[in-house]
DNA sequence: TTTGACTATTGAAACGTTTGAAAACTTGGT
DNA sequence: ACCAAGTTTTCAAACGTTTCAATAGTCAAA
């Protein structure tokens, strides 16, 4: 029957030799195409089956000009411990068995971060694009939607037209952590936050600031340091406000290395978490769970975030309206 | 002169028809192929810089049956913290540039590790392939070396032929940072390890024993879990230990995570780090320097691991002889 | 039977490269 | 002026798909 030659991986013409049918045909029963015979459908399929028969990337790709993959712009500085293993991890998790494979491509923030996007949309290099640390005005996504090229950002903009994003709700994070000092009778809290051009940064800086201001306690917002700031600098930062008149007795960390940070000043000052001071940390790992805990923390799913992300990309390429494509995460009330 | 049609991407036609020569001479002439004339060359050059062109990845893949793909295996389950985030810097840095993507592909160490490498072998999807937590008789390498694919693992095999890998000592480490506890007077040391499937775990353990041998000193190795456990195990474990007459005063951690739940052990049961136990650790992420200072901690610099092991694997593909193709990096003696 | 309207199948071209083999030019020695 | 040997260029096929346009087959109505 010739059909355990090993060696020859199958193709078109192989399964036309096969079962007879031109190669046509057989690409139009694979495919579904309602105009061929249930029956030569059938035939066919079992054939490939039979062979192992998998299309070809390479000429599917030069035929139709679609690429079958997706890429992700990946921060190669800074993280968010943790962020990048759980995030491609849901990604990958969503896009196994859908034909799409992920591509992970630099994106450093200090560089041009519409370089990689450029050359991906002029050598045709994907068919959807991921991205993480959005900006207010993003020129990726100014770029984008100027092509019409399918993408999920992780992360809002303040463009008027909509796109597809996935993000988690800061502003609510950093106001329920406040509520939470505030609760345990905190009456001085400390925030450092993330560079000024990401819109997270904002929505962390509005929910802390009406939270503060709602509770009528004291505030401040660490300056002169980011949470991309070298740890040595934001250690040095807390510490140095440690020292001060009136120190904090709370801190919101948007991240663990923060939550770490903070509590090592702590302890260097004298000062015992718990009693001269409390901490609400959002962490990004599920393997923080048991470590620190004397820290609040509230865990933002990143996983589940790239799978949203990668389950909207599909929906997006799949020409789905783009003013319905987005999710927003909601903290954990738990705290 | 019809160069700057923008909408119209630049092909080898578009090259042949803007310098009067066949598509088969651009092509040669781009290649680099010493037949052609110098002078032709450089027209050729010239204008395919002009015109921007950038060959098509999808044809020239079909043609020669090359990819221009790495693939990576990513572990999804537990990881070191900022292992993957780092190693896939390392990669993606090294490998920018040289006309190669990187794909990453779910590698769940639960399931079939074979699968994934048989559907990239069999469907032709990536020209190398890049891999972690590398086991003893891995079945992995098994399959690469019979099908003369090539690869590079982190970590070593035990197989007696040879093939590329690139590997930390954590012999070494292990023996050293034993050592460091015993100069601190130390006399009863703690260790958890990896799985036993792994090959670093021997290695983590002969380093271990030979060296509390040699100082003749008690130690410990933690029963029924490992690295990969889920943390409350490992710390009620740990717990476990301390709550007996004879508790450890000192601790080998090969992550941080380990490193913060023997921390938080000592802390629970009274006791005080530096003064009734010390701790080395090994970290992989370099955001944790300035958190830990009271912890002694070894870096180990998975961003180089990754570009070694991309820089080793295009080696490799330019087909170097596989037996020169490994590299140890040596733990960093300042502990 | 012929016509028309379907349904099912097929031939052939095209996507953009690379490459073996052949063709067209240059030389320089006679 | 001619031939052989070398240098440079070109032709044409192939990689495996998809899809347009055309052909063959079927069946009911005229």
């Amino acid at each position: 029957m010739g059909e355990d030659i090993q060696g020859e991986k199958p193709t078109l013409r192989t399964l036309s030799q096969e079962t007879g049918f031109a190669v046509a045909t057989v690409s139009r029963a694979l495919a579904g195409d309602p105009r061929i015979a249930a029956t030569t459908r059938e035939t066919v399929t079992a054939a490939a089956n039979r062979l192992g028969y998998v299309p070809d990337r390479a000429a599917r790709r030069l035929r139709t000009g679609r690429t079958q993959v997706i890429s992700l712009l990946l921060n190669t500085q800074h993280e968010f411990l943790g962020f990048t293993h759980e995030f491609l991890s849901g990604i990958t998790e969503v896009l196994a068995g859908t034909g799409y494979s992920v591509t992970v491509v630099p994106d450093s923030p200090g560089e041009d971060r519409l370089a990689p996007v450029r050359t991906i949309l002029r050598n045709n290099l994907a068919d959807g694009l991921l991205f993480t640390r959005t900006e207010a005005f993003d020129p990726r996504v100014r770029l984008l939607m100027e092509a019409d090229f399918p993408f999920v950002s992780h992360g809002r903009t303040e463009f008027t037209t909509p796109h597809p994003w996935v993000d988690y709700d800061n502003e609510a994070f950093a106001r329920q952590a406040v509520q939470h000092l505030v609760a345990k009778g905190r009456r001085r809290i400390s925030l450092v936050l993330p560079g000024e051009q990401f819109t997270f940064t904002q929505h962390l800086r509005y929910g802390f600031l009406s939270a503060v201001r709602e509770a009528g306690i004291d505030y401040e917002i660490v300056a002169g340091v980011t949470l991309d700031s070298p740890p040595p600098e934001i250690a040095s930062a807390l510490m140095q406000r440690r020292a001060a008149a009136n120190p904090p007795d709370g801190y919101v960390c948007v991240g663990e290395v923060t939550a770490l940070l903070a509590l090592a000043a702590l302890t260097d000052t004298g000062a015992v978490h718990g009693v001269d001071a409390d901490i609400v940390a959002k962490r990004a790992s599920p393997i923080f769970d048991n470590i620190l805990p004397r820290i609040d923390t509230v865990f933002e799913d990143l996983r589940a975030t790239g799978r949203a992300m990668a389950e909207m990309l599909l929906r997006r390429m799949n020409g789905e309206p783009q003013d319905r494509l987005n999710r927003l995460f909601l903290p954990d009330p738990d705290v």
